[in-house]
RNA sequence: GCCCCGGUAGCUCAGUUGGAUAGAGCGCACCCCUCCUAAGGGUGAGGUCACAGGUUCAACUCCUGUCCGGGGCGCCA
């Protein structure tokens, strides 16, 4: 319906004054939405904006505009109100139509073409495979997926997709933690590193090395031990995890490590996929950063840097020209030990992303991330790729509550909540949706009891009982031996004057609009609000008036209504990932 | 010190890219089931949109500065 108005005003416009309609405003004369009754059902500001260029008052160019518009069945009338502003009255006829629009389109309601099939891949996650997902991870989860969502259903063509940090000393210490954790359930009184991973999940790791390898791999704890650098609190914890690292390969031959490495991995990577596939979160594609290099993407990466003067030598590292390009620092590719860095294989692969030919890159980050932002675009600018093809969207931080209790969380530490128990839980419902309630550049606190409560305070419940409300009419109105008429209902929608009426008609044809706003200001948050609001004006309109009445006509119209409702709380919960219940 | 994000009702937060009288939930005070699920609906009280300037016909929204809160600034990832 907005479009469709747009598409007048522009034609008015264009009619009206060929040197006005050519500026930039007038090309897309914006519509919105009244939120006074009183003020019609759209109004537009095309006549305040243009003023001056016009060299008119509002109010009389307002006049002109009204006057030029073409003449359409869906407007009943407009007005001239307030500073200038056109209202536009619609005819009952315009909802009726929309109303049928829900009802044909059905599943499809409120997808658009608007992207024009433009390539968007969205990253999002990568989390590292050192550990099992945790809260943090979950909403980044649940933001990349339906940010996905709404984006292909308003016309992009999307692509989700997984880093797999899986090369580098990251996973080497992994593997040496699951390693020293074999060797102590062999037996070997050997000291676990400070800087290892000590979460109980390597206790896994270590089991499923001893299934694979039995005690091959087992090595006394003075030859581990000998000769090794104090780790901390003494000596360096880095230091100390480098020289183990190193002293393993040693013991058990590379091979071998590789193998315990590639099986810590492994083990890891099921359990993350299984995670998110149980939370609905699906990947067109996992992308590792270990095949990347084997590729050697990266090399030919820095090759190139270094063909074209971007890249320099200094304190025995080889620097990115990070500077030239809008980063306020340059920034270290290869380290003094010959060691690329994780930022080397962030630029080969932010490269790569732009030789699928995706126009646009959207990362999903954590908010810590802040600081990797404007040196990943310096890189792609080095490559001679626009920087504004880069999108990084930062999440903000997780706290959980049990009620006003705030639960303490440390990534490193052996206690913190994963995902998978915070699913447990609650649910993946009310996980779906609590994550997306807020906007993503809002800390999150999330309260585990208001998720799990089943009262009216909770969101989740509200919407869905909304749903699943309707579900139950119809059974009812099966109980009473009758069946909806869809064709007499959608012929009779001029019967439904009431204030409820309109106000469930005027809110659900917005459903298109939302998803364009949410689409566009990546901000899936505002389509929780809306299914909200949309689940309020079901609610108010069940408690006001009765459906299933003995007047067919009255009947089959309100039961269209309510039945387009359904199908649009279904729409939407579908692209949040929260299920649309049929009774509860 | 520099950079990013935030500051809106007692609490938690929305606010349609600058529009008309700033909204919702919770909490508080009331009211509504012989009726399609009360996991629901309705009414009321509650605001200096952190503060000060500026831009504009119009500022919660944009710009500058100040104050407060959170985060980030390693040859870590």
């Amino acid at each position: 319906m907005k479009q469709q108005l747009e598409q007048l005003l522009a034609a008015a416009l264009a009619a009206l004054d060929s040197t006005l309609a050519a500026t930039a405003e007038a090309r897309a004369p914006t519509v919105e939405r009244s939120r006074d009754p009183r003020h019609g059902d759209f109004a537009t500001n095309i006549a305040l904006r243009l003023a001056k260029a016009a060299h008119s008052n509002p109010r009389a160019l307002a006049q002109r505009i009204a006057a030029a518009l073409p003449p359409n069945p869906l407007v009943l009338r407009t007005e001239i109100a307030g500073a200038g502003f056109i209202n536009f009255f619609l005819a009952p006829a315009a909802y009726a139509h929309e109303l049928a629009e829900i009802h044909a389109r059905a599943e499809r309601y409120g997808h658009t073409s608007l992207g024009r099939a433009e390539r968007v891949l969205v990253e999002f996650v990568s989390a590292n495979p050192t550990g099992p997902l945790h809260v943090g991870h979950g909403r980044q989860a649940a933001y990349g997926a339906t940010l996905a969502n709404i984006l292909a259903a308003v016309g992009f063509d999307v692509t989700r997709e997984y880093y797999i940090n899986d090369a580098g000393r990251q996973v080497d210490i992994l593997a040496v933690s699951a390693w020293m954790r074999y060797l102590q359930s062999c037996g070997e009184a050997v000291p676990f590193p400070e800087n290892g991973y000590r979460g109980d999940y390597v206790q896994n790791l270590a089991a499923i090395i001893r299934a694979a390898e039995g005690e091959d791999l087992r090595r006394p704890a003075a030859s581990v031990l000998a000769g090794l650098p104090a780790d901390a609190p003494a000596g360096d914890k880095e230091v100390y995890i480098d020289a183990l690292i190193g002293r393993a390969r040693d013991l058990i031959g590379r091979e071998a490590f590789r193998r315990v490495l590639q099986l810590a991995l492994e083990a890891m990577l099921a359990d993350i996929r299984e995670d998110l596939e149980q939370f609905g979160v699906r990947f067109d594609r996992w992308y590792s950063e270990h095949a990347l290099e084997r590729s050697g993407a990266i090399e030919r990466a820095l090759a190139r840097l270094e063909r074209d003067g971007r890249l320099y030598r200094a304190e025995g590292a080889v620097w990115f020209r990070a500077t030239a390009f809008g980063d306020e620092k340059d920034r270290v590719v290869v380290r003094e030990n010959g060691q690329k860095t994780y930022f080397a294989s962030d630029i080969a692969y932010h490269l790569e992303k732009r030789e699928r030919r995706f126009a646009r890159l959207i990362d999903v980050l954590g908010a810590d991330h802040h600081g990797y932002v404007a040196r990943v675009r310096a890189g792609l600018t080095a490559m001679g790729e626009p920087g504004e093809s880069l999108e990084v969207i930062l999440i903000q931080f997780v706290s959980l509550f049990r009620g006003d209790q705030k639960i303490p969380m440390g990534k490193r530490e052996a206690q913190f909540v994963t995902l998978r128990q915070l699913r447990a839980e609650v649910g993946n419902d009310a996980c779906r949706l609590f994550y997306l309630m807020r906007g993503h550049d809002q800390p999150l606190d999330f309260d585990l009891e208001l998720a799990k409560s089943r009262t009216n305070e909770n969101p989740v419940y509200y919407i869905q009982y909304a749903h699943a409300r309707v579900a139950s009419v119809l059974k009812q109105l099966a109980a009473r031996g009758l069946a909806f008429e869809r064709a007499e209902g959608l012929a009779h929608t001029a019967l439904l004057t009431g204030a409820h009426e309109q106000a469930a008609l005027a809110c659900v044809t917005r459903f298109p609009e939302v998803l364009e706003q949410a689409a566009m200001n990546r901000a899936p948050h505002m389509l929780v609000h809306y299914l909200r609001d949309l689940a309020n004006a079901l609610h108010t309109y069940y408690n006001a008036d009765t459906f299933i009445v003995t007047d067919s006509k009255v009947r089959n119209a309100r039961l269209a209504l309510v039945i387009g409702v359904q199908q649009v709380l279904r729409n939407g919960l579908t692209l949040l990932g929260v299920s649309a219940p049929e009774s509860m």
